[in-house]
DNA sequence: CCTTGGCAGTTTTTT
DNA sequence: ACTGCCAAGG
């Protein structure tokens, strides 16, 4: 990644960017020139920042004049969030029409038009999808070995969950030769990024189209972070090599992102565990006392944007990054709030949230049916709650796979069906939610007041304080727009919050969606699996005191390569500046000097 | 049916 | 520090 996109071409940008051009030229040259000549399969290994994407697009350019009307350059990717990433890519390298002649894609998309276009070939029937969050359902309720059923699903009724995709396409592509062959004269090549990541089903499916098409894999062993799930294989490369024979080119040791490599050595001697040779003024490392944490992480963020306001950034990207989803949540809390750090006052930062909220979202349908509430008779009206308060539990228990969810939703579902057929609330999911129902809330019709005052029932509910807090997270999403002119719409045309519950599931979960392509610019809070391929001009690295440590010793024992390379991965996220907050008395990931 | 207290664990994705 | 599980007892 030679150079970067800036979103204001300054004039210091613009020689920057001609610089490092041209470094890039000179250094690169005799590889970049095989690369670019050679016929046959590709594997280009590189560290971040040394041009993979750049030789892979360069190599597509060099390949599009000679293609075909209905001919295309392929190219793979992981996530929705990479594709962007890619797109961005795209446009500092090439022409506007050579752009429509290139086609970025997550696999789920590519598998899935593959399996909607010609899924009848393995099952006979029109294909369906299954959404991750009802198969989490069906999954939990399901007494038996849920891969058995869903493959059973599969060839009967050609419904196919997310994780069916890759798999299915693969079926689909080795079992016929005519779709093959049609599939390599449209995409001549295929670019295949993060290649280390690659799990069995997609390898399956590029080593099938690699008999009709050129592959062409971007590699980077040391930021291989997906090992912990079966189907991803720590010998991927090697074995991709030995059936492909692709020339291999390794980039290593050339890096264009950063304004200086500082950072890149610092993760690198994070990732081997060596000393540092001299210091590194990007990188700046804080303990934080016990009790301190809350303070510490949020001075850090209120320290970058100085940190990189001296540097003439004025509008930087800065991300916080941890290990687990629910330091993440806390982080989240954390910048919401304000602190007092020595003698000064620290102020709320605005942020966002990159993560699946799939559960605030379940709690906001609780609340939502309580906007509900003035329609309908009390008894019905508490049970509605009831039985949001029970999907919420079945969601919760699924997720976590807890006993004490699995309880609560049936408890919930119980009272909601005594609740509706008049007979009495033994449990007390069903008589505090009635208790509540059976005084009410008083709704003005300003969406906002509103929402708070429903808010102020559920805290009087003692069994619903999981959904209380869970619903303070939705402020997180960016959501908050739409949700209040679509309830505003509601009352001013009904009177009442009438599809509330429906309209608020409906719009978080296509917040969920957009979030995933946020352009990074302000504080984006996320884990650091969900960091990989983005890039900040600033990032914070937050170790938890209780929680997401650096180390897991028991499971990754040292040299602890995973924990290694997912800490490389994050450093490596930032252009200019970073600062690791880790609690004091853990693990250190730098050996002292 | 619910409360209490001792005990163990505290990571990670894809539309 | 906090949550959830489990078993014992009201």
């Amino acid at each position: 990644m030679p150079w970067r996109r800036r979103t204001r071409a300054t004039p210091a940008g613009r020689v920057e960017h001609a610089v490092r051009r041209c470094h890039l030229k000179l250094e690169l040259d005799a590889k970049r020139v095989s690369i670019l000549a050679a016929e046959g399969h590709l594997l280009v290994k590189g560290g971040p920042g040394a041009g993979k994407t750049t030789i892979a697009l360069l190599k597509a350019q060099a390949l599009l004049s000679t293609l075909g009307a209905a001919q295309e350059v392929l190219f793979l990717s992981f996530s929705r969030a990479a594709v962007r990433a890619v797109l961005v890519r795209c446009k500092t390298i090439l022409k506007a029409a050579e752009r429509k002649q290139i086609e970025v894609q997550t696999y789920h998309s590519f598998c899935l038009e593959l399996l909607k276009s010609h899924g009848r070939l393995l099952t006979g029937k029109p294909t369906s999808i299954r959404y991750p969050d009802e198969e989490r359902l069906q999954k939990a309720a399901f007494d038996g070995d849920w891969a058995d059923e869903a493959g059973r699903l599969a060839r009967e009724q050609a419904v196919f969950g997310f994780d069916q995709f890759a798999g299915a396409a693969a079926d689909l592509i080795e079992g016929c030769a005519a779709l093959r062959r049609l599939i390599g004269r449209k995409y001549p090549l295929i670019i295949v990024d993060e290649f280390q990541d690659t799990d069995d089903d997609q390898w399956r499916l590029v080593a099938a189209l690699s008999k009709v098409t050129t592959i062409f894999c971007l590699a980077d062993p040391d930021q291989s972070i997906f090992q912990y799930q079966p189907k991803v294989d720590p010998l991927r490369i090697e074995r991709a090599i030995a059936f492909l024979k692709p020339m291999v080119t390794d980039l290593a040791g050339d890096n264009h992102r950063s304004p200086n490599s500082g950072i890149l050595k610092f993760a690198d001697a994070v990732l081997h565990d060596t000393a540092l040779p001299k210091p590194c003024p990007e990188v700046a490392q804080i303990n934080y006392p016990p009790r301190m944490f809350s303070t510490m992480t949020h001075a850090a963020v209120i320290w970058m944007f100085g940190q990189l306001a001296k540097q003439g950034i004025e509008n930087p990207s800065i991300a916080v990054l941890c290990r687990s989803n629910a330091l993440v949540s806390d982080i989240s809390t954390i910048l919401s709030e304000e602190h007092v750090y020595k003698t000064s006052t620290l102020k709320p930062v605005g942020h966002e949230v990159v993560w699946d909220a799939e559960l605030s979202a379940a709690a906001a349908v609780v609340l939502a049916s309580i906007l509900e509430w003035p329609r309908t008779p009390p008894a019905e009206s508490a049970a509605a709650t009831m039985q949001a308060a029970a999907a919420y539990c079945r969601l919760k228990a699924a997720i976590d796979n807890t006993q004490t969810a699995k309880a609560a939703a049936k408890g919930f579902g119980e009272a909601a069906e005594a609740a509706l057929a008049g007979r009495p609330l033994r449990n007390k999911f069903g008589k505090e939610i009635s208790a509540a129902a059976a005084v009410g809330v008083g709704l003005l019709g300003d969406p906002v007041v509103d929402w708070r005052a429903a808010r102020a029932v559920l805290a009087t509910i003692p069994v619903l304080e999981d959904v209380v807090k869970q619903v303070h997270l939705v402020r997180l999403f960016r959501a908050a727009d739409a949700l209040g002119r679509g309830l505003s719409s509601m009352w001013v045309n009904t009177g009442t919050y009438q599809g509330a519950t429906t309209f608020v599931k409906k719009t978080l979960d296509q917040e969920r969606l957009m979030s995933a392509e946020l352009e990074p610019q302000g504080v984006l809070v996320m884990n650091i699996h969900k960091s990989k391929g983005k890039e900040f001009d600033g990032v914070i690295l937050v170790e938890g005191q209780f929680k997401s440590h650096f180390f897991d010793l028991a499971r990754d024992p040292p040299p602890s390569p995973h924990a290694r390379r997912l800490l490389r991965v994050a450093i490596t996220r930032a252009r200019r500046r970073v600062a690791i907050i880790r609690a004091s008395g853990t693990y250190p990931p730098l050996a002292p000097a």
